[in-house]
DNA sequence: GAGGCTTATTTTTAGGCGCGAACTAACCTC
DNA sequence: GAGGTTAGTTCGCGCCTAAAAATAAGCCTC
């Protein structure tokens, strides 16, 4: 259904943001192409693309010849436009990470932290912008925009507000305490899953996809769903809280206070627990991932059942997703679905399959993430970039 | 994110669209009221309002006296400009209603069918086309579409075709088959679900709502999820199968082949078959609805275990929805949902709140559903208007 | 009941936009 | 270097919305 109404300008705004979509995702095109793929005449392409080469949005990129004719001169977004920062706030640090226009990383900088705590947090952050910035050799003013990533819920209000219980953020007004802290690029905080999602959507296994549904399993569990290229928000964007549906009814209690969540059964955390009572003892303190790992490598007859009964959850999980979105596509990431679908994927896909709906589920493929571990830092380095495209990088307003 | 081209002439379908949009939802309104809450020049929404009077979609409506000044000449749709009609594919048989565009409903004819035979379908679907045209004295040339909602789900594609396990319908062509039967107008078929969900949400408890999400619960149970005034449809039309969504890992079978499933324990057929299990002995052969009334009228203790249980697993099963879709509004409807709501809404909506994570939980309201009995042909009638409403009618390619 | 006032709608004018056609540019082959 | 081929640009047309000006249609006052 249609918002609002359009003017004449909104007309150019939308054909700027289609090329710039276009040259974005599909690499260096000529005019000729992109008129092409766009349906733009080859009269409005060429005007368009002409402005945003003179504006510094885009750069020629050599030129291909055609058969007898003029060659092709390619196109592309101009990297050194701008700059966009992605971060990523973790539940044991802080990560942030400079990107130009085509995504390239041009540094990074960790920060451990024993205690994530807000105003300690933010400075952190204000201080990582400016250290990946001289690194880089970057000034401050061709920053386009910093995407801050967060575990929990945020509220997209007219400054953004973040609810982490994990974390115990409770109503902490992360962008205003960000921009007190002397971060002064427009901001976008969004949630890790969904920052993550989009990542995988724009660089990994999602690519050309309409819509995709990325489950992410780490230490607990959640979810993005993608519906044409956009991440389903919700009312709130409360979206996507899979991990804390019901899958056993009555069953174990999970951290959030409710019976039979998902996330009591098959993110690392639950299989690691579950571990420890079937062994009825402890073990070794390690970190979280190696413990995961040896769980998963263990050939002991326990560490197997919990595997496995943890692939059924899983599965039915993955199945709810596919009754519920029906997807043509479901991305297993996160490190800890990363490490059970690099050793159990079939397992899953038949455990997913004894749940789903048979016709949902032949239209499904189930495949693992892509993208790596900083993959929440650069979804969130593309908020802004989004933002761009979208907007076509339209001067006037 | 955008998604193709715009061309001068897709500004005017714009706003002719948004024009008559707002004149269909918020009833009459002066072209000055058109140009306030559209945001459009009172020159253009002049404009476009008498193209839109010169074509006969809109009739004036009288006019309002304004302080002083000129009075306001309001407008409307014009309900005689054509006439869509609404066909619902029931277990039992079909009903054939028809509408002008104000969707007033202007006849009605019910075919009781014993076995839902595709063929047999379409003839009588042939045929109610006719006879609630001729009952009301519309020309068929004023039909501008027929909208049918069935049983399952429908794939989308060049013409639709239906798989529909509840009355054996296994990819059954049926636009083209109705088009074989003589069924001449557009034709748009549609789950039913989903066309209900759209009827709730033109005129029934959804209103004004972007983001609800629509619980079906009759025999069976299924959903239809609304963002943005958009029913969800998935890759292929098949999104929203609630029922078949695990929720008792390991639980009940059901006849989908799978356990646990939500349908195994929340719909009618569900509720009857436990209390029958519970009895360990058959109840009266009424008809399913009065069975279920009885059921929950039942003063016996095992009565109300089956109905608490039942209240229960809804809960969880409406919990999972308000995590994964963060709706402003859960209407809980369908035969079924609205029984059991009628008695019981405040426990399922401590259910709910048992199984929900707080935030979201605490930014839902659920309501029961206010369309109804037809609101599968209301919602299914409305496909073609929508149609007309989102192309603004545009004479034009 | 005439003139002034107020508000709604229409007409006029100006500035943008995309498209098709005509035109120019840049290469190749012979 | 002439002719052919393909890529990209320019120009005029028709369409669009917005702002300003003009007109319409009531009310109020004196």
């Amino acid at each position: 259904m249609v918002r609002t109404r359009a003017t004449v300008r909104d007309l150019r705004r939308q054909n700027r943001s289609v090329l710039l979509t276009a040259l974005f995702l599909d690499g260096p095109l000529s005019r000729q192409q992109l008129s092409s793929t766009t349906g733009l005449s080859a009269a409005t392409a060429s005007t368009i693309t002409g402005e945003l080469l003179d504006e510094g949005l885009l750069v020629e990129a050599g030129s291909v010849e055609s058969d007898g004719g003029r060659p092709r001169v390619l196109l592309r977004v101009n990297p050194a436009f701008g700059h966009v920062i992605g971060v990523d706030v973790g539940e044991t640090g802080i990560k942030v990470e400079l990107f130009d226009l085509a995504m390239t990383r041009l540094s990074t900088v960790d920060h451990p932290l024993a205690v994530v705590e807000p105003v300690a947090v933010c400075e952190l952050i204000a201080a990582g912008v400016g250290e990946v910035l001289s690194a880089a050799g970057v000034a401050a003013s061709s920053v386009l925009g910093v995407g801050v990533g967060v575990p929990g819920t945020v509220e997209q209000g007219t400054s953004a507000v973040v609810h982490a219980q994990t974390i115990g953020w409770d109503a902490v007004p992360l962008e205003k305490m960000l921009r007190a802290a002397g971060v002064e690029p427009p901001l976008y905080v969004e949630n890790g899953a969904k920052t993550q999602g989009q990542a995988e959507m724009w660089f990994g296994a999602g690519r050309g996809t309409r819509h995709a549904v990325i489950a992410l399993v780490g230490s607990g569990v959640g979810v993005a769903v993608v519906t044409g290229g956009v991440v389903h928000r919700g009312a709130t964007s409360n979206a996507g809280e899979w991990g804390h549906t019901t899958i056993a009814y009555g069953g174990r209690r999970c951290r959030c206070g409710a019976r039979g969540c998902l996330e009591a059964y098959a993110g690392a955390e639950a299989m690691l627990g579950r571990y420890r009572e079937a062994l009825r003892r402890d073990v070794p303190r390690l970190d979280e991932q190696s413990a995961l790992e040896d769980l998963l490598s263990s050939r002991s007859a326990v560490a197997r059942r919990v595997v496995d009964e943890s692939v059924g959850y899983l599965g039915a999980g993955i199945a709810n997703l596919v009754n519920l979105f029906n997807p043509e596509l479901i991305v297993l990431g996160g490190w800890a679905g990363l490490a059970l679908g690099a050793r159990k994927l079939d397992e899953i896909v038949a455990a997913t399959a004894d749940h789903a709906l048979r016709h949902p589920f032949g239209q499904v493929r189930l495949e693992l993430g892509r993208t790596g571990p900083d993959a929440v830092a650069v979804g969130a380095a593309t908020l802004p970039v989004a933002v761009l495209l979208e907007t076509g990088a339209h001067h006037r307003d």
